[in-house]
DNA sequence: TGCCAAAGGAAATAGTATAACACTGCCGCC
DNA sequence: GGCGGCAGTGTTATACTATTTCCTTTGGCA
């Protein structure tokens, strides 16, 4: 995998309005709650954000040793990843081991991934519908929430029809 | 971890019936769509049943060498777990790298799993609001789902209370 | 200035998963 | 019976993912 910015389900799509949109929300967000979004943090939050395809840890060390010329080990990454992830500024896709930018990290949110098997891409989805669905049956079972993580694996429109017949959800996963 | 069988939510629970008839289904199941269950993979079933907390290869492995004085490499336990997964006859726990044992493997689903932090226990539900809601957002985006997975992390009844004012739900995940 | 805590560098190791090749036993077939 | 093919497993090596531990640097602050 080298490609650059495949978008979200591919195609026309400003991808570096994508990341420096991403990248002026994580400073601003960082500065309001008081914590500090050092540049090797900035720059893995970078990295991550590099396409919608979720990047793994080791991928993002590769980068900071050769593009950089970075002294960096594993956990380097890591402590970034792991910081990152509190400020809601990544997410973890527990079923490929790797991380992609949230599309709002203002906002908490559980969220949902559609994650396409033929180009990689993943489209965040915030439905408060599955959600609550989720919700709901977890109360019937006496069973608290902390933490919810739903991965769809399928093909995206793009894929399943270049031609591009599926007209209606491009963007919608950076609106 | 050494616990023999905290059950579904803990407590009262014959995990031996449990066991017993997750393996008779299993073979009925297999012999029905004329697999083969061998005795290395009925047996790595086996492990994965011994309780309702997923267990991970390695120490299924283990548990070959030690307990069954078997040769066992890695690739021995992953091709068995890799035909209980396509028999259906268990699940991988993606956020835990882990495996558990499928309530209901003769029926075709798209299940969720509540985990419990505090004693591991997961408890499979099979509802179809969730995946019903799901398959609505990923149809307003045009996506086709291969698999689903729903992994939701909390506390589970017994361990908020153990007291045990929690009723309604013990057994549910074994029905 | 001196202290403290957070951040990052560095080395080693732990944990998870797969690739590649060899061996065996079973089954169908001539 | 001999032969070929294939599924299942054994074996070795290696790839990929993540954490522990200790140390150094940095930045804020009394």
């Amino acid at each position: 995998m080298t490609e650059p910015a495949p978008g979200p389900t591919a195609g026309q799509h400003d991808h570096k309005a994508c990341v420096s949109n991403a990248l002026a929300m994580a400073s601003a967000l960082c500065q309001r709650r008081g914590v500090r979004l050092t540049p090797l943090r900035q720059r893995v939050l970078e990295l991550v954000w590099r396409s919608h395809v979720p990047v793994g840890a080791y991928e993002i060390l590769d980068r900071l040793r050769v593009e950089d010329g970075r002294s960096a080990a594993p956990p380097t990454v890591y402590r970034a990843l792991e910081f990152l992830m509190e400020q809601k500024l990544i997410h973890r896709i527990e079923s490929l081991n790797a991380f992609v930018g949230c599309i709002d990290p203002s906002r908490p949110h559980a969220a949902q991934y559609l994650i396409c098997r033929q180009c990689g891409t993943v489209t965040e989805l915030d439905d408060g519908a599955v959600a609550a669905a989720i919700q709901e049956q977890a109360r019937r079972q006496g069973f608290s929430i902390d933490r919810q993580s739903v991965e769809v694996h399928g093909t995206c429109g793009h894929c399943a029809d270049p031609a591009g017949a599926a007209t209606n959800h491009a963007e919608t996963a950076t609106a």
